[in-house]
DNA sequence: CCTGTTTATCGTCAGTGCGACGACTAGGAT
DNA sequence: ATCCTAGTCGTCGCACTGACGATAAACAGG
């Protein structure tokens, strides 16, 4: 009995994002308060439906201009953020209200400014008032709460801090960046367009959760041709002996791979 | 200007799948001639449209059950085939009927019998009749003729040999089953339940394309642990002196990965 | 039976890359 | 001056890889 095409259910088409950047050694998602009915007052990654006419990539990218005055270069190096579709999420049932198939989406961006107040203006400068008149609470939440919760609920089946399957997307979000930044230069993306080999290293520090050797970490990022190039000028932003700064190379792909410790 | 949510187009959501196979050392994918109106008589992926309660995983799983009569096992190792989800396609006009999102996906079915005959068996033997009444037509049409003319597409402008975009899919599919082997044991997904170290390199050998030297291959998967399980049995169905048998490990990962030659 | 062919399997050896860690450098703070 | 912090250069041993020799066990054909 072949399913019969012509009969078919009203789809409603969305995207999620998952927004990540490392502000204070720690890998933070951009969630924002629902203000509509279903889970009313959780917390939720940002998104909304597709246009009629509209790309998935440039509906992903106008929600992230909406929600904080980002830029992308879809694949491109320039000043703007990392934008690349995660995966589709379509369980019947996910969304109370009609059946909505959400294409998930994952953006870098860069924070590496370490200023509390310049860092959430990039969010509160920028958003437009939605429906509801008022600016919507937006939150850069530590990947680690939201996670942490998440594995809590598993144990004492409590509800989730996200709303609807937020969690899942998240986590996958980040197991994906996680992967991605051991093969790729993406964790450049995470830095602002001049950055030292330490800031470098504590964006992988943090992404990962881990502690990495700033000698090894060193010789591996200056001996792979391509990842960094220097500026030739220096900066002593963080304290100690001035620092090399270096722009991100032309390789997006590092062969062999960073290596993640195991542990 | 925020896009207003509450005008909500018509979406239709589907299903496509890349469904490859190694047989007679090629890579190979399950292709079917259109017997509707847009694209006709071109070969194009399978695939349908999603049901009104249908998981999109369950819509894809019924899809290859219709056009192949085999079952998956997702994420798991038993006796059928292994399926994941690929990308999401959804420009505005990729079918020019009406707006189509489709979720494409990547399944992996075992194919080294190498008789032709039982081979394509396995779709004939339990494809259900279409609408249309006759049988559709199904071919196992190996990668690089697809592909190549692909490329000379772009060389010629001629039109590609793949109906809608389906060029681009398998190319992001046949992209991800090339680098997923590299780093996990899906290649055995590829083989039968039991299968030797020479039939898993010659899978290794037409995903990849390369030739592998057969010593330094046979080190590196009978010396990662979990990878192989030695059931005790020999065969010599290639010929040459008997090899042994094995089964897939519970590993998934493999750590360090299997190196894909650069060049 | 002997020989060539095919495939499987075991070893060897040198080169590369990584983890662990020592040593030195160049700024700021006290 | 002395500590503290962060950056940068070296060294050593180990693990793994690529290239390749050698042996083993089947079959085909004389």
């Amino acid at each position: 009995m072949p399913f019969e095409p012509s009969v078919q259910a009203p789809f409603a088409v969305a995207v999620d994002l998952v927004v990540l950047a490392v502000h204070r050694s720690a890998l933070r998602t951009l969630v924002v308060r629902r203000g509509e009915s279903p889970d009313r007052g959780r917390w939720a990654l940002p998104g909304g439906f597709v246009g009629a006419q509209e790309d998935l990539e440039a509906a992903a990218a106008r929600e992230l201009k909406e929600k904080t005055g980002l830029s992308v270069h879809v694949a491109g190096n320039g000043d703007a953020a990392h934008l690349e579709q995660l995966a589709t999420y379509g369980d019947p049932g996910r969304d109370p209200r009609t059946r909505v198939v959400s294409v998930a989406h994952l953006v870098l961006v860069s924070g590496l400014g370490e200023s509390h107040e310049s860092y959430t203006g990039v969010v509160r400068g920028s958003v437009l008032g939605d429906a509801a008149g008022g600016e919507p609470e937006v939150r850069w939440a530590p990947v680690d709460e939201l996670l942490s919760a998440d594995s809590e609920m598993h144990r004492r089946s409590s509800p989730s801090l996200l709303a609807f399957d937020h969690d899942r997307i998240l986590a996958e979000g980040v197991d994906r960046a996680r992967a991605k930044i051991e093969y790729s230069s993406l964790a450049t993306a995470f830095c602002p367009p001049e950055f030292t080999v330490g800031e470098l290293r504590r964006v992988y520090e943090a992404v990962w959760g881990v502690a990495l050797d700033p000698r090894n970490f060193h010789r591996k990022v200056t001996g792979t041709p391509g990842f960094l190039v220097p500026t030739g000028g220096t900066t002593s932003r963080q304290g100690g002996r001035p620092a090399q700064l270096f722009r991100a190379g032309g390789a997006t792909l590092l062969n062999p791979p960073m290596l993640r410790p195991e542990a």
